[in-house]
Order: structure tokens, then sequence, then C-alpha cells
RNA sequence: GCUGCAGUAGCUCAGUGGUAGAGCACUCCCUUGGUAAGGGAGAGGUCGAGAGUUCAAUCCUCUCUUGCAGCACCA
């Protein structure tokens, strides 16, 4: 049998067998390793134990200590384990996924009655009961007809799917907890008793598409959380309540910052307290773009469709905007006006008055534009998501030369704005064109190569969100994580 | 918009098929030098809106509306 070489993380290289797997590597290091050992990272990919490895690789064994593998083992492992659990329970339940997420896991069912608070109980004691038993977990590959027919029988048309979607030729990994058998592409530890039964909870019960496709039916989604111990549940849960206590709209009722009622949804209504605030927001604001060069503007709100159409809007934007249609006396139509959901199009008039010299350039026009925006039902939060709110927008208008420049200086200020206000950290998304746009595809390569050459030149860390970005262009998110981990 | 849950006094919430309650807050009085102090009295609600079932609905049914948790959307 061929032989080769493993790189431990202190440079030592020792010879194996091609095929060895973690778990005899950890084995032939000492006895205690083995029994420790959770998972492998081999050549940077998280291994199971139980994987052979074919080649030469580096190669590090996990125990509890390491937390970032410990807690994806345990959290992946409870979602497998609780979807055992609803099985066992309801045996007609249909398994979709159920991924690793921040502090937990969740995992998407399919089953006529919703899940109740009772049933959540009923699960988390199942749970314990496949934790405490220790059932052993093992893996194998399989090729795509052994997969189709497994689940054919049983009749899981959610795994079908997702074997569907898999590549051709790939070999499909399935593993056990126990008697209990989900497709899943792995690691996980090596028994269920490596999970903290004392350290997990299960938290709610929410709607959720399948595969994030609003046209897909919809699961049931149960969300859990888990940790190596019950004193980190503890402390997350703990924290949990603390940052309850400071919900934004609780505060604004408390403190008398502002209130929202039935007849305005998503507009507010400022009180003295929460204006005071509000203002010396802005006036930081203003402060800090005059200081950056940019020069104030103020728009209208109500603008004809015209306008709307020639932007775009009204055939990419319609749905979302509050129409105002007005009735003119004498006149043989209504006239339609739109309340803007965005100053674009108005800094746009703006920069098209008079003629305009490259001397000009760059011209940074700001404004404290009032924004309306028909946002649906279910997305609105507190004064974090509103259909009535204030842009401190700007739109600098540019050589192409000056792209770069203007995205590196904006960019810093934002980090610097953002610092002011007590957020140190945040995530840059670079969104690329979406499925439904305007303009070439020629257009779209060069704009969005400019925009990419502008975050990287502005040193910051990114990451590409595919087909995320407006149907007019590609731009930079900036996301921000609330108390409880949510991303704004 | 979708799934689930909820909408009862300013706030937090309990409750019942026969037109409603608690704690805190509020008003007044009394007691008390001590950081959500004690006692007493009082005010405050067409029980989210509309329709239906019923002799009778806050409570049952339906529709609408608003909110909450997620999902979807977020130009």
């Amino acid at each position: 049998m061929a032989q080769i070489s493993l790189t431990f993380p202190d440079g030592n290289k020792r010879e194996y067998s091609a095929g060895v797997t973690p778990a005899e590597v950890a084995a032939s290091i000492a006895p205690g390793l083995a029994k420790k050992a959770i998972s492998a990272t081999v050549d940077g990919a998280h291994f199971d134990l139980q994987w052979p490895i074919h080649a030469d690789a580096t190669i590090a064994i996990h125990t509890m200590a390491d937390d970032v593998q410990a807690l994806e083992l345990i959290r992946h492992d409870c979602a497998h384990i609780m979807a055992r659990a609803v099985q066992e329970i309801w045996p007609d339940v249909k398994v979709t996924i159920g991924p690793v997420r921040d502090y937990g896991w969740f995992y998407d069912f399919d089953r006529a009655e919703p899940f109740t608070p009772e049933d959540l109980g009923q699960i988390e004691a199942k749970m314990k009961q496949i934790i405490n038993a220790r059932d052993p977990v093992r893996t194998e590959t399989w090729d795509r007809a052994r997969a189709i027919q497994y689940y054919t029988e049983r009749n899981e048309p959610f795994k079908l799917e997702l074997i569907a979607r898999i590549p051709e030729g790939e070999d499909l990994r399935m593993y056990w907890h126990g008697h209990w058998q989900d497709l899943c592409r792995g690691p996980h530890l090596q028994h269920t008793g490596q999970v903290p039964a004392d350290a997990f909870k299960l938290t709610h019960v929410a709607g959720a598409y399948w595969l994030g496709d609003a046209t897909r039916p919809m699961l049931q989604r149960i969300y859990g959380l888990a940790f190596k111990n019950r004193d980190d549940l503890k402390a997350h849960q703990t924290m949990l309540e603390e940052a309850a206590k400071r919900d934004h709209r609780k505060l604004g009722r408390e403190m008398e910052l502002f209130h929202l009622q039935d007849e305005a949804p998503g507009m507010v209504f400022w009180h003295p307290n929460g204006w005071l605030i509000y203002r010396t927001l802005e006036d930081y604001m203003r402060g800090r773009q005059s200081n950056a060069g940019y020069k104030e503007i103020r728009t209208p709100q109500v603008l004809d469709r015209v306008l709307w159409e020639k932007s775009g809007h009204w055939e990419a934007y319609r749905e979302n905007m509050f129409i105002v249609e007005v009735d003119e006396e004498g006149a043989r139509e209504k006239r339609v006006n739109a309340l803007k959901p965005m100053n674009c199009p108005c800094h746009v008039q703006v920069f098209n008055q008079g003629l305009k010299s490259y001397r000009d350039l760059p011209l940074r026009l700001a404004e404290f534009g009032s924004c309306h925006r028909y946002e649906s039902s279910g997305s609105m939060h507190g004064l974090m998501r509103v259909r009535g709110f204030t842009q401190d927008d700007a739109h600098i208008f540019c050589t192409e030369d000056q792209i770069g420049a203007e995205c590196e200086s904006f960019i810093k200020l934002l980090a610097s704005v953002y610092k002011d206000l007590g957020f140190d950290s945040f995530e840059i998304k670079f969104s690329t064109r979406p499925a439904v746009r305007i303009g070439s595809d020629e257009t779209w390569d060069k704009v969005e190569g400019m925009l990419e050459a502008a975050v990287k030149a502005a040193g910051v860390p990114y990451e590409v969100d595919p087909g995320e970005g407006a149907f007019y262009g590609p731009k930079l998110d900036f996301k921000l994580t609330d108390t409880i981990g949510r991303k704004w």
C-alpha cells in the first residue's frame, strides 16, 4: 500500500499508509489523544475522524478544547439528533436540511401540524434520551442510484431534491446517528454521547421557505442553541435577556423617545426626547459630510411617474412605492405621482441642470432625503425597518478615473462614522449583478470591476454576495450586527 | 407577502358565554430622613375593527387590521 506523509502543526512529519483515518493517526500518537479526539483539519478542511486520507497533507487533531471545531460538531450533531427525535415521535414528518448557525443550529421539517412549545419540550426530552444512549455515529459514501432508491422508498421528496442538486459524479455521504440515517456532508462526532446533554435548548419555531425560495413550500424551522457546557448556555441566555432589556422599541416607550400606531404602520411619531437625539445625530452627520466635501441639497418628495419611468423604478420598484393620484380639475386623466422611495433620480436632476465641466468633478451631493417605501407587512421592525424614513444620502458625480479614490474615501468616512457611533466592526458585502437588471453585461463587467478594485484598495475585508446588487448597479452592503446577533 | 403566535387600564399581564381584574404607574390623604418606603382612598377600559352564531360575546366562527419570532423581500 502506498505511503503518505502527514505534517503536524509542530512541523513534524510522519508516514502512514494511504487511506489512514484521523482516528488512526490520533491513536498512533497517544491513546489519550485517540480518546479525546473529535475531528481533524486536513489541508484546511474540517475532517471527520472516520474519513480516509489518501495523499500527503497537513493535519491537526482536534479535541473539545478547540472551540471552533467542537462547537461546529456539537451543533451539527444536535441538528441530526433533533431530526431523529422528531421522526421518532412523528414518523410521517419529512426531513430537509439542518445547518449550524451562530450559537446553535436549525432544522427545517415538513409537517402538516404546526409544532407547539409543548412539542419542543417533548423533542428535547427525546434528544436527551438519544444523547444518553451514546449511540455510535458512522458514515459511508453511497453512489447516487442507491441514495435515490433509499429516499424514494422512504418517501423523502426533499432529500431527493437535494440529491438532484448535488453535481453528478460526486459521491453522496450518509451518516447514521444510531439507527437514524441522514444525507450529510459531515463531519460529525463519534457518538451521540459527545453532545453535552445539558448545554442545548430548543428556542422557537418559525416558518421558512424550502431552499429560501418564496415560491416553494413553507416548512417549519425549529431553532436551537448549543454550547460546550451548561455555563456557556446560561451565559448566552443571560446575554439575550440583557439584550431584550435594551431593545430600542422598549426604550423608545420607556424613555418617551417615539411611538408608532396602527394608523401609520412603519412611520414614526417622534417625541421631544427622541427628536433631540435625532437632531443631534443629524447635526453630527451634517458636520461629517460637510468636512468630507459634500454639498447639501434638498429635493421634492412627490414626483410624477414620468420621472420614475425614466429611472426604471416604475418598472422595477413600483410595488414598493406609495402612489399618489391627483384628480386635477379639467384634466382628462388623473395625474399619477409617487412618493420618492429614494433620492437617486432627484440628485441626478440637480446634476443635469446647466452645464457641468470636468472641473466641477467630483461633485458630492448630499441630502437628508425623506423617503417612503411600501415595505411588506412582515418586514417592519421598530425604527430599524420602516415605511417612512430619512436617508443621510449622497451621490458622487465623478470621472471614471476618480471612482477608485472616491470609493476609498467614502468607505473610510463610513467606517469612521460607525466607529463614532459605537460600531467598531461591520461586514462589507460586495453585491454583484442581479438576475433582473438594466444595462449591458459589458457595462456591468466594467462597473463591478471598478467597485471591487476600490474596495480592495481601501484595504478592508469583504465578501462577495452574488446576485444581490441593485437593478441599476453593483453595491457594497455594510452590515451591522445587533445585540442578539441579527444582521442589519 | 408567507408560517406560527398575540392585540384586555399608561406599562406588564390574569380572566370569564350573562356587559371585567391584579401588580406597577397615576391623583388625594396619612405615616416615615434614606435611594423601585408603608397604610388608606380614588380615578382610569364600548376587552384592536367589522360581520356572524346565540336569548346573551371581551370570551365561539369568519374577515380585516396592527404587532411579535422567523422566512421571503429590502433597488
